[in-house]
DNA sequence: GACCGCTATACTCGCGCTGAAATAACGATG
DNA sequence: CATCGTTATTTCAGCGCGAGTATAGCGGTC
C-alpha cells in the first residue's frame, strides 16, 4: 500500500502535467516531437493532440514549429514553456515530498 | 489557472480515494448503499462495483451488509473503514493545504 | 524536381465505463 | 409459512473517448 498523488495545472481542464512536462523536455533536446514522443513510447498523434490541447488550455505556445526543410522540419521549445517547465518540476518534487511526509504522518503505524 | 491534486492510497491500482471516501461517509449517515449512492448521483451499481473494487484492493471489507427484514436491508460501515477514513480526510486535509502552499512558493509571480 | 523526414490532420476502430434492467436473497410480519 | 418490500448482485447492450493508423503538406538539399 502506497500513497499515489497526481498533480497538474489547471484552466478548464488539465493544462500541464507531468506527461507534458517530460515531452517537452524531450523536445528540448532532440529539437522534434516525432523523436520525443517515441522516446515515451508514445505515439506522434498523442503527443501532437498533447501539444495542442495544453496550448489552448495555456493560452499560449508551448512549441515554435518548423514544418519542411532539410531534416523535414522541427520544433523547440518555447522560453514561456521552458520557464513553466523548471518551475512544474522543481515544484513537484517539493509536492511529491511533502504529500509523502504527510502520508507518513497520518499512515505511520500502517 | 490553479493547482489540481488527485490522491489516492493504491495498491495494483486505486484502492481507496476522495470518491469512495465520501460514499462511505454517506453510508455511514443513511445506513444505506442505495441511498448514499443516490445521493451522489451515482448509479447504485456503479457504487456497489467501486466498493467491491476497494474491497479487494484494500484486502479488508468496508461494509457489513444486512439483506431482508424490516427495512429490507442495509449496510454498516466498518470500524477499520471508519477508520481509514478519518484518516484520509484529514490526510487529504493537510496535503491539499501544503500542495497549494508550494504551488503558491513556485508559481507566486503568475 | 525528386526525395526525405518532420509537422499537421482526418478517420476509424476497439475498449472500458456506465446505467438500466433483470435476478437473487433475505427475514420481519401477519 | 406465504408474502412482500427492500436491498444486494449480476448481466448486457450502448456509447463516448482515446489511441493508433493512414494521408496530406511542406521545404531545404542534391
Amino acid at each position: 500500500m502506497k500513497i499515489t498523488c497526481k498533480m497538474w495545472l489547471d484552466n478548464n481542464g488539465k493544462a500541464f502535467g507531468k506527461g507534458p512536462c517530460e515531452l517537452l523536455k524531450r523536445v528540448a533536446v532532440s529539437g522534434s516531437l516525432n523523436e520525443a514522443a517515441s522516446q515515451m513510447g508514445m505515439s506522434y498523434s498523442k503527443a501532437w493532440r498533447l501539444i495542442g490541447t495544453i496550448e489552448k488550455r495555456l493560452g499560449f505556445a508551448v512549441l515554435e514549429r518548423t514544418v519542411g526543410g532539410l531534416a523535414g522540419g522541427g520544433s523547440k521549445v518555447t522560453h514561456r514553456a521552458q520557464d513553466l517547465l523548471q518551475r512544474f518540476e522543481r515544484f513537484e518534487k517539493d509536492a511529491d515530498a511533502a504529500v509523502e511526509q504527510l502520508y507518513r504522518v497520518h499512515f505511520g503505524q500502517l
